[in-house]
DNA sequence: CCATTATTTCAATGATCATTGAGATATTGA
DNA sequence: TCAATATCTCAATGATCATTGAAATAATGG
């Protein structure tokens, strides 16, 4: 997803606080499946009122979004929206000089585990 | 560079302001030879006060450095700082489904021209 | 339908931060 | 050294934002 910067400033203001920030990196790891509100807001240490508050502005931002399952509201990460905010931030940092981002791209994420399957590492 | 979660929000926080935003892309762009602060400041319409404390901002929290050159002082940016957050953000996010993280790699950057140099994209 | 679970909304409070303009500092060429 | 250029510092102002707890809404199982 192409990011404008009117986004890209929401999306870096959303991941510059503590609560949030935790929240996006439990969700990422937790993969598409997503978790529910309660979870997300027990792993990074919320209260209910505070989770709620912190993940609806992380999906104004578009770095998560929802889905109601029973009595639950489930979020999990927007992808797109991370690999939008990597783009735009890195933009034109390759031209003419691809030896200064390769280890950027490198780094882009790639744990060991990745590294022995058909991840682009 | 190995980033932690106090680092972390300091990149974040100041990514999320504007002109420091612009001037971090700017600088991505400009590559390690970099540019004046005046030259910063013209290019994304700050006062020059207001370019030195942005400035000042992003060499606290890491994104760039600045070394003297005659009258001017010279910004660029950390690359390795840059690498950091992105490894940061998108730790463990392959394990398991390296078919997810996939295009976030591949969106790490990779300009048109980039894709056909030695750039890893 | 009722009690329970899960999540959200709301308003008040305190804290943090960008902006502005004037002045201070640093460096150089003449 | 003097004048000009380049950048930084500082304090005051206004705006934005996270936190808190209580109450409201939504959905389900019995």
């Amino acid at each position: 997803m192409k990011l404008e910067e009117p986004q890209a400033l929401d999306v870096f203001s959303a991941l510059s606080q503590e609560t949030r920030l935790r929240m996006v990196r439990v969700l990422v790891q937790a993969g598409p499946e997503g978790l529910s509100a309660g979870a997300v807001g027990e792993a990074v240490g919320a209260s209910s009122s505070g989770a709620s508050f912190h993940l609806a502005h992380l999906e104004r931002a578009g770095l998560i979004q929802s889905r109601r399952e029973s009595r639950s509201i489930i979020y999990s990460a927007s992808y797109d929206t991370l690999t939008g905010l990597i783009e735009f931030l890195m933009a034109d940092c390759c031209s003419g000089r691809p030896e200064i981002c390769a280890p950027a791209i490198a780094a882009a994420n790639c744990s060991p585990a990745a590294k022995e399957t058909s991840c682009a590492c």
